[in-house]
DNA sequence: AAATACCCTTAAGATAGTTTAAGAATTAGC
DNA sequence: GCTAATTCTTAAACTATCTTAAGGGTATTT
């Protein structure tokens, strides 16, 4: 559990430093969860509880559509948050599935509990700032790619954005996160290899 | 100038208040900008020296690609903030534009300006925050959108959350978001009107 | 080690979206 | 209000991507 929260401590250093008692009151609010592949950290209709730091494998969030197919929204490795932001501060249900697709170790902390520390310490509210904002560039990209790229270049943009993900992630998962069908993403792939 | 200043204060009221103290901090430190149609807030190569609020008309963000095709990533119209947040905090030549589709007026802040306010108003910081949280989400659900559905259900995705800007926009300008050439957002078009 | 579930590839036919080009309609700027 | 510029529509040929189906390959579980 230390080893974790060491992780987490470490994370924030790439931010506003926290103090001592930050720290502290960080972890002291902190459970670990251990998720076994293929379970579930949330699901359609629940209300998303927690902000969720991954220590080490790696999760999916995706939706359902009408039929019945399931769309990779972001992955979600070591040191990165995984929340449905929208049902965590509304505490309202969510439309969307988070699940592990290795198992996976997270850190997790409450809504009530975040709250919390965002009133009463600064330099937290300061750095879930940064952090979403890195986050948001992120996702601005993802969307230039996806409506100024072809499927092949935007599988390209994805090896080169997450290079360890890629070894890691069965082809279909890669798929449904650029938005193609399997079977186009191997003829893609069939491609590449032959050209290099 | 006044009654521009007090639309922002409005606009803060959705989040935590200012205090007047904080919105005099704030107020004293933005400039206001009246921009014509056609006019760029942000150029490709250049630093993206503000974040905007605009008051009134509309804003366009876009990338232009490889074969000199423009890609709007987003619309930005009134009590809505505009800036290219890479280039914005880390100071580095922007890979976007930022351009007038409709005479607008803005109130800008620039970056040392925020970072001031930031360290010393937590409720600067923390509403910020919770600004970025929600674009955050809208781009999420794009996202979403772009990699599960048809162009023709982005369109009407696109009308039903945007029915201002539908009205005020040209649509190439709309396909150019939805990620379409100008020609098929024409037939999409006639195929709607057909249907109701 | 066998059994099962999952994953990858291939290919043919279908659909969605692009390109090009040209004329008609609308809008912006003076 | 006129003029020029921009935008919108249509259609045909072309390209990208999807669907379906089937066989073989890899992991995971028993």
């Amino acid at each position: 559990m230390i080893g974790l929260i060491e992780q987490l401590t470490t994370y924030f250093k790439n931010y506003f430093a926290l103090s001592p008692a930050e720290e502290e009151a960080f972890a002291i609010r902190l459970t670990q969860k251990r998720v076994k592949r293929r379970q579930f950290l949330l699901q359609q209709g629940d209300v998303c509880r927690h902000f969720s730091f991954v220590v080490s494998g790696c999760l999916k969030m995706y939706a359902v559509d009408k039929n019945g197919k399931e769309h990779n929204i972001q992955f979600i490795a070591e040191n990165d948050w995984a929340t449905d932001l929208s049902s965590f501060y509304d505490e309202k249900p969510s439309l969307l599935y988070i699940e592990a697709v290795e198992p996976t170790e997270v850190l997790q902390i409450k809504h009530q509990d975040l709250l919390y520390l965002y009133s009463n310490h600064h330099t937290i509210d300061h750095n879930f700032r940064v952090i979403i904002e890195q986050k948001y560039i992120a996702l601005q990209n993802r969307v230039l790619q996806n409506i100024s790229l072809s499927a092949d270049e935007r599988y390209e943009a994805f090896l080169k954005q997450y290079p360890k993900l890629a070894n890691r992630l069965p082809n279909t998962q890669i798929a449904s996160y650029i938005g193609v069908t399997p079977e186009f993403l191997s003829t893609i792939r069939k491609k590449h290899t032959q050209q290099s």
